[in-house]
DNA sequence: GGATCAGGTGGGAAATAGTGGGAAATAATA
DNA sequence: TATTATTTCCCACTATTTCCCACCTGATCC
């Protein structure tokens, strides 16, 4: 598996699925995913492999018993649904996800090296509206780095 | 036994009863399932087997004698009952544990890899919302993990 | 330029899941 | 014991999901 990458804007159908960019699916082990909740408004995509590694660290750190533990089992382990890749190179969105993310026809995917992240396309705009000043502090912070 | 996941919404009808989304049902090892209070407000499902490793743990913690330990136990063993799902893949909740959970309409199901939690869903809304913070501070503190 | 191909989109039909409700059986009440 | 209420079992309707095929569009190739 090479890195996922790139940019790229599908629609999302009546029946609630969205075809996966060719570029993306061919970078991918096989064909199921495994979708959750995202921090910030949108949707996670993980190949199940990475999936299970990184539930596996968050499962470690966590107990039923401490309130703060719930709140991450039930906001990001819980939502996660493996999803199968049909034919034509789409997969269905439960729909809870589908209303957590508020995806409704234009979506942006973005292939993030390991994981792609899937945003509504009005609410990918607004958010990085919203954080453009963020982002050049954040990028500010980056100075160390020599290039 | 794979692990238990995902997020569903489905409704409690006149009678009490409540489908378990065929998702989950398929990763259960038998029909039967023990429910109970959980902790915030909602119920708790699980497998016969998983109930009986946590209730012997919480009964090896605790003893007659204390007061924490009557709570423990009076809060979450004792409410405890087994139900079985019917051949419509549905579970009757008793009216207690309807009660305490506040179940009306419609309900959301938790998959939690290992559990079932069942939420109404407005007061599950309510509670995310609230703890929609706490939930950033705590992913912030998982920065740690590397991924 | 026209044919071919691949990626993306839409939709029909069959199968499955979720929901509601009737009737029999059981339990509770007077 | 008669009556009422509750639970259980079963069936039926509806919505959703799944599977499959067809079409459209833009790129490539001859």
């Amino acid at each position: 598996m090479e890195l996922l990458t790139g940019e790229f804007r599908n629609t999302l159908d009546e029946k609630g699925r969205l075809s996966l960019p060719a570029k993306l699916r061919g970078e991918l082990p096989g064909n199921v995913l495994v979708v959750t909740q995202g921090i910030d408004s949108c949707l996670w995509l993980f190949p199940p492999e990475q999936w299970r590694a990184l539930s596996a660290k968050l499962l470690e750190q966590t107990s039923l018993f401490h309130a703060r533990a719930r709140l991450i089992q039930r906001r990001i382990l819980a939502p996660s649904q493996e999803m199968e890749i049909d034919k034509a190179g789409r997969i269905a969105i439960p729909q809870a996800l589908r209303e957590f993310a508020g995806l409704s026809k234009d979506c942006v995917i973005l292939g993030i090296t390991k994981y792609i992240e899937i945003w509504d396309a009005e609410a990918y705009r607004k958010y990085l509206e919203a954080n453009e000043s963020e982002f050049l502090a954040a990028a500010e912070e980056l100075g160390g780095l020599t290039f």
